[in-house]
RNA sequence: UGGGGGAUCGUCUAGCGGUAGGACGUCAGCCUCUGGAGCUGACUACCUAGGUUCGAUUCCUAGUCCCCCAGCCA
């Protein structure tokens, strides 16, 4: 396990937390993440596994993996297995607590049995249209169910046969007996189990009777000993009905629910159901499409867990509604990546420049730090020769004001290695557009050479042509176009994602030192940003995916000059 | 307008009766063989109205606005 951040910000939840060990309410501190195994985890999930194994690890207690899986219908191992691969690659250990809320279905039906007979519960035959119907209205209480007063015998016998099997999905339910006039909707006699002949992917067909979360959750927090049962503020006025539920069951240990407000991010989406949705619509490539904010897109988009629990710790807990700017999620890769990337040349899109007075077929290895904030990380070596590529946007054949780059009689250094200087542009004759760069250099400019130290306006990147690996580069910009918050609920929110979120450029050159890239490795490319190498490059093709740019002031300056 | 929650810089978040702090962002400058990083400085906030108090973001009262709940989902 990792080890708590000393500096950490407290929270409420911290607080109680500490609050509840110094009173000696509590002895020790047992939390959990429940997942319901229907989906990825996303980082709003991240949130909440760092708030809980970070209050365990914080306070020496134990933090439980529990798969909330009374669902048959929506759950699948592959979901179990991948929500352990994250919370594994997220840097938590659950040790020897991993549990299934389908373990306790034995358990949960002999309590439920106890309910019968203590009058708390009873088997109503309604259809679902009729329980809706005598629900009433948030305005109106709901009326009883003719059911309701089944004697303890009757009921007993309905819910044995429940069990049985001998009746069909949606003929009986089993209703926690509370007031039907409840303000409080969730406490209208709540459905505890209902019929599902459908296969769980733990227990098969042992069970047609499945519990409801809001009867599996609270007992299975009092099985375990949970001290702290964590969720989100959707289920604040479950509350009552979590705590009536450990009361009547008796259960000797009594769990306490608390709720924090979920993580919501700007430009993109975060509920399970509009995740689901862009991966069977095939809207994206797959749940670990980089461009999805789930732990398996983030990390495949060149994410670091260690920038994903900072950001997580500095996001805080709190109780009202939050939307983070992805900015700070941005800040947080980078800051992490800056420190340990590798440094490499890459040119996106690469224009020619031939360096005419360098002699042809000559090569030279120049020197190239790794990591200028890492030491350590040392140096490589970059061939160069009479004709590299630049980067397209380095070359102005009309330089705008500022613009300190490439153009017609200007100088700039190209990095690790000379000063050059443009002397004429080949354009192609039927588009205009330019082809070639032609450059002079000075040989006493080379990097540690005598002339090194000359200032010129700029230092641009560069690959020599001929040792040029050739990439696939994929560019992410955010999924929406706008915050879901402001698109209407009536509206299909598919129409609002970005087009351009994903751009795929082909013919990029990368340095040869890249030939050892492995898949997953980070690097930072010079001037651009941090990019990883991505697992399609086993097909062949040295495929990067950028995870974020560097802060580009030229572009601020730009769109500065551009708007004014 | 039944119940449950919540309102502090643009965005997050701290504050627990004693000059409203931090982070991101933004702007300006320094520095730089990455227009990166780093460093300086600046910017902008207590939902409203009353009350209690020497003093209120904090306590009280009344409003206003926002979120959640009418699944046999979780």
């Amino acid at each position: 396990m990792t080890t708590p951040e000393p500096s950490a910000p407290s929270n409420f939840i911290r607080d109680i937390v500490a609050q509840d060990l110094a009173s000696g309410k509590r002895s020790h501190v047992v939390t959990r993440f429940p997942p319901e195994p229907n989906g990825y985890l996303h980082i709003g999930h991240a949130k909440s596994i760092c708030l809980n194994f970070g209050l365990a690890i914080e306070h020496r207690g134990t933090c439980h993996l529990r798969f909330d899986d009374t669902n048959p219908e929506t759950e699948d191992p592959e979901y179990v297995q991948a929500i352990q691969d994250d919370v594994r690659w997220l840097g938590f250990d659950w040790k020897e607590n991993k549990f299934f809320a389908s373990d306790y279905f034995e358990q949960l039906y002999d309590y439920a049995v106890t309910l019968i007979q203590n009058g708390k519960a009873y088997v109503d035959s309604s259809s679902a249209d009729d329980i809706r119907r005598r629900r009433g209205t948030l305005t109106e209480p709901g009326t009883d169910s003719p059911h309701r007063n089944r004697s303890s015998d009757e009921n007993l016998d309905l819910f044995r046969r429940m069990k049985a099997g001998e009746f069909a999905d949606g003929t009986h339910v089993l209703r926690a007996k509370i007031d039907m006039a409840s303000p409080n909707i969730n406490l209208r006699d709540p459905v505890l189990y209902r019929i599902r002949k459908s296969t769980h992917y733990r227990t098969g067909d042992a069970w047609c009777l499945y519990p409801s979360y809001d009867y599996a959750h609270p007992l299975s927090d009092a099985l375990e000993g949970i001290t702290h049962s964590i969720c989100t503020l959707e289920f604040e006025d479950h509350r009552p009905l979590y705590d009536w539920v450990v009361e009547q069951a008796g259960t000797p240990h009594r769990p306490q629910q608390i709720e924090f407000a979920r993580l919501n991010l700007t430009n993109t989406v975060m509920s399970k159901r509009k995740l689901l949705e862009l991966v069977e619509k095939k809207l994206v490539s797959g749940w670990d499409d980089p461009r999805l904010p789930t732990i398996k897109g983030l990390r495949r988009r060149g994410f670091t867990p260690e920038a994903i629990r900072a950001f997580c710790e500095a996001i805080g807990v709190a109780k009202r509604d939050a939307t983070i700017e992805m900015a700070l999620l941005e800040h947080f890769i980078r800051e992490d990546l800056n420190k340990r990337a590798a440094r490499v040349m890459g040119v996106l899109k690469p224009l020619k420049v031939v360096i005419e007075n360098y002699p042809e077929g000559q090569a030279e290895e120049l020197d190239a730090v790794n990591n200028p904030e890492d030491p350590g990380a040392g140096s490589r070596k970059v061939p160069f020769s009479r004709t590299v590529y630049i980067e397209q946007e380095d070359f102005r054949e009309v330089p705008p004001p500022k613009y300190f780059r490439l153009s017609p009689g200007k100088e700039v250094r190209l990095r690790y290695a000379y000063i050059v200087k443009c002397d004429s542009v080949v354009k192609d004759p039927h588009t205009g557009a330019i082809i070639e760069v032609h450059c002079t250099y000075d040989p006493e400019t080379r990097s540690g050479g005598p002339q090194a130290g000359r200032k010129v306006k700029a230092t641009i990147h560069w690959v020599s042509a001929k040792h040029a690996l050739d990439a696939e580069v994929r560019l992410y910009e955010p999924l929406l176009k706008t915050d879901l918050s402001k698109i209407p609920a009536d509206r299909d929110w598919t129409l609002d994602l970005n087009p351009h979120s994903l751009e795929r450029l082909t013919g990029c050159k990368v340095e040869p030192s890249l030939l050892k890239g492995k898949i997953g490795g980070r690097y930072q490319f010079e001037r651009q940003g941090y990019f990883c190498v991505d697992p399609d490059t086993a097909k062949g093709l040295l495929t990067f995916n950028r995870t974020v740019s560097l802060r580009d002031t030229w572009a601020k300056i730009e769109k500065a000059r551009q708007e004014s």
